[in-house]
DNA sequence: GCCAACGTTGGC
DNA sequence: GCCAACGTTGGC
C-alpha cells in the first residue's frame, strides 16, 4: 500500500474525567478530544495526528496509571469549540472563531487491553522502557510513540494487532 | 498530601 | 530578552 505510513501516539487522561470506558461507552465509540492547552500537544494535535493513526489510551493521576487500552484518530485537527465557549472549564478568551488556537481530533476506542499495563509493566520490557511516558517530569498529554513501542504493547499484551488484516 | 518538573506570565 | 513567580501536571 501506497501513501503514509501510520503513526502512533500515546494519549493521556484522567480516568476520573474521561477514561476508557467513557470512549467505549460514546456513540460510534467516538469522542472529540478537547481540551488541550499545552501548545507542544496543540501542534501535534493540529499537525501531526492523522486519520487511521494508533493510539494508546493512558489513565493518568489515578492510583495506578497505566495503559488501557486501544483506539485510533479518526478525525484529524479542526478547532476546539470549547475553547470559544465562556462556561466551558476550557474557555480561552484569546481563541476566536476566525482565529482559532487550540485544536483538537476525534478518536475513537478499538479495543480495551485485558490487563492494564502499568508503569512498572512498561519499565520492565525492554521495548518499552524507553517510552516517553515514563520520563521524570513529561507532562506531554499527546506524545509520539514508536512502531515498536506499539508492537511491544501489543505484544506483552497478547493481543493482535488491530490494524493487521 | 507532597513535591519535582515543567510551561506560562509579566515586570523590568 | 531575562528570569522570578506562579499555576499545573502527575507520579509517588
Amino acid at each position: 500500500m501506497t501513501g503514509e505510513k501510520r503513526r502512533y501516539w500515546l494519549m493521556k487522561s484522567e480516568p476520573n474525567c474521561f477514561s476508557f470506558d467513557d470512549l467505549k461507552g460514546r456513540p460510534e465509540k467516538t469522542e472529540h478530544w478537547d481540551g488541550v492547552r499545552n501548545f507542544q500537544a496543540r501542534n501535534l494535535l493540529r499537525d501531526e495526528l492523522k486519520p487511521g493513526d494508533g493510539v494508546l489510551f493512558y489513565h493518568s493521576n489515578t492510583r495506578e496509571p497505566a495503559i488501557v487500552g486501544l483506539a485510533k484518530v479518526v478525525r484529524g485537527g479542526y478547532p476546539d469549540h470549547t475553547a470559544l465557549d465562556p462556561r466551558s472549564d476550557h474557555f480561552d478568551p484569546r481563541s476566536t472563531e476566525g482565529n482559532p488556537i487550540w485544536f483538537m481530533v476525534d478518536v475513537q476506542s478499538l479495543r480495551p487491553l485485558p490487563a492494564p499495563l502499568t508503569r512498572d509493566d512498561l519499565r520492565r520490557h525492554p521495548l518499552l522502557s524507553g517510552m516517553g511516558v515514563l520520563k521524570k517530569g513529561n507532562r506531554l498529554s499527546v506524545q509520539p510513540v514508536s512502531a515498536q513501542e506499539w508492537q511491544g504493547v501489543l505484544e506483552i499484551s497478547g493481543v493482535p494487532d488491530p490494524f493487521e488484516k
